[in-house]
DNA sequence: ATGTCTTTGTGAACGCGTGCACAAAGATGG
DNA sequence: CCATCTTTGTGCACGCGTTCACAAAGACAT
């Protein structure tokens, strides 16, 4: 993904570097599954393999936490569960609060994901005013007006923006104002943050985008080498044919139904 | 975000680096705004601040794709615009499947950016039968049964999966075989592909779980400095408080309703 | 035509992340 | 207790990505 990065200098999280922060989940889903199947201990190599990584990267990550493994034997599943989960902060609970209660919105608040790992959806937030009280995934929408109460009322530090983009920013504001210092950004935009809230993104249609780079590459190889699309048309083209949605620019994650 | 950078070695897709590939997207939004606000040029240093991004960054990047600015003036807006859609291969139209149609499928399918800029959704899949032909977002739903033929009819190269866990592997598996050599993958698993095949992942958990660690950082660095969570326990904590949904390992990405 | 001023395009330095390859550590068997 | 074998932990080198800083290029005014 794709970071907001918009404070700190990267690097000295305390010694863990960000890449290795960023893997540690992915090692723990896959120590999770391990736990299950009540396996005791794991090589660096089986580890890796099943969390589609490096073992040498790996093991290198671990060191950045201690040494918990045993040469010769490997790492304690159960242990090591609970050293990344407690390094991860997953060992306490974290009140979660979701604005923008479109399609991907509610998607999000029936994710089985956030509260099975310390995340608990304290409050539901959208700007319709016939929504209120609705309850999706078994929890009452509130209005907007409430989200500095219900931000400080349930001591809230992590927001998730699930609403159009031309609502993001301001709704950014807000969050961050009544006390949010984490942002999970769903909405095509790039928020502006004060230093010391983090912001990362997550965006649908830039990840399809990447995607048919690649793929157009692809077809461009095996076909004719020499590529026949280089002609250079001027400009003009690419005219936004009037879909039935807006320019997409605008348009939300999802839109709010 | 993250990648599944299952093959080729990063660089050298005909110059352009990998990370300039993933910012493309981001400059192309910024550039579509400010064409339809009618701005003719843009510099290096504005854009750049609309993208969220540096401008000696901004400008390497437009390097890789050639010389199209004007010194002293800035960027053609309009050109510009064209010239990085030809680029990320916008300017064709790409059909693409989504497979799995719960929540997030459907929230997925109703997702405007996706119609507005050269991808057409050609056809929603999902593996339950009581779903096969009801409308979401306005295209049947079709059965699992039928992937192949869709593909192939429809010469689809790009599969978003959004089903569960435990069918993410097989799904994969399913669409590789029948043509498809770009994945988006919304399920918490690693996903193994043949080599030619990109996944890209989009991991809503993984991302809640960057941002607590260093939201747990925020927190203990400005109260006890000394880090009184440092208490060694020794294991057994942690232990998956059975909650509604059964272990988040295996938990889709969102559930089929 | 010439000079000034703006902004691009890029050479070079630096830092982070990755992967190799190996020494150190410990388990295990005799 | 010693030898052997496995697997960790890490020093080192390499390459990608970022940023600085500046020369080259062009617009624009005179």
């Amino acid at each position: 993904m794709a970071t907001g990065r918009t404070h700190r200098p990267a690097t000295r999280s305390r010694g863990i570097p960000e890449a290795t922060v960023a893997r540690l989940p992915l090692y723990l889903r896959a120590l999770t599954a391990l736990s299950e199947r009540s396996v005791p201990t794991v090589s660096s190599e089986e580890l890796a393999a099943a969390a589609g990584v490096n073992s040498a990267k790996l093991r290198k990550d671990f060191s950045y936490l201690g040494s918990y493994g045993t040469r010769g034997v490997g790492y304690d599943v159960e242990y090591l569960v609970y050293q990344i989960s407690r390094e991860l902060g997953l060992t306490q609970d974290w009140p979660v609060v979701i604005v923008g209660i479109g399609n991907l919105g509610a998607a999000l608040a029936n994710y089985g994901g956030f509260a099975s790992r310390g995340f608990r959806v304290a409050a539901l937030i959208d700007a319709d005013p016939g929504m209120a009280g609705k309850p999706v995934a078994g929890i009452p929408v509130q209005h907007t007006d409430e989200l500095e109460s219900i931000i400080r009322d349930n001591g809230v530090s992590i927001g998730v923006i699930a609403t159009p983009a031309g609502a993001a920013q301001q709704v950014c504001d807000r969050l961050v104002a009544a006390g949010v210092t984490s942002i999970l950004n769903f909405a095509p935009t790039v928020l502006s943050v004060p230093d010391g809230v983090d912001v990362r993104k997550v965006d649908l249609s830039i990840e399809l985008q990447i995607l048919a780079f690649h793929e157009q590459r692809k077809a461009g190889e095996e076909a004719t080498t020499g590529v026949a699309a280089e002609t250079a048309v001027p400009a003009a083209a690419r005219e936004e044919s009037g879909t039935d949605q807006g320019p997409d620019g605008d348009v939300p994650a999802v839109m709010p139904a």
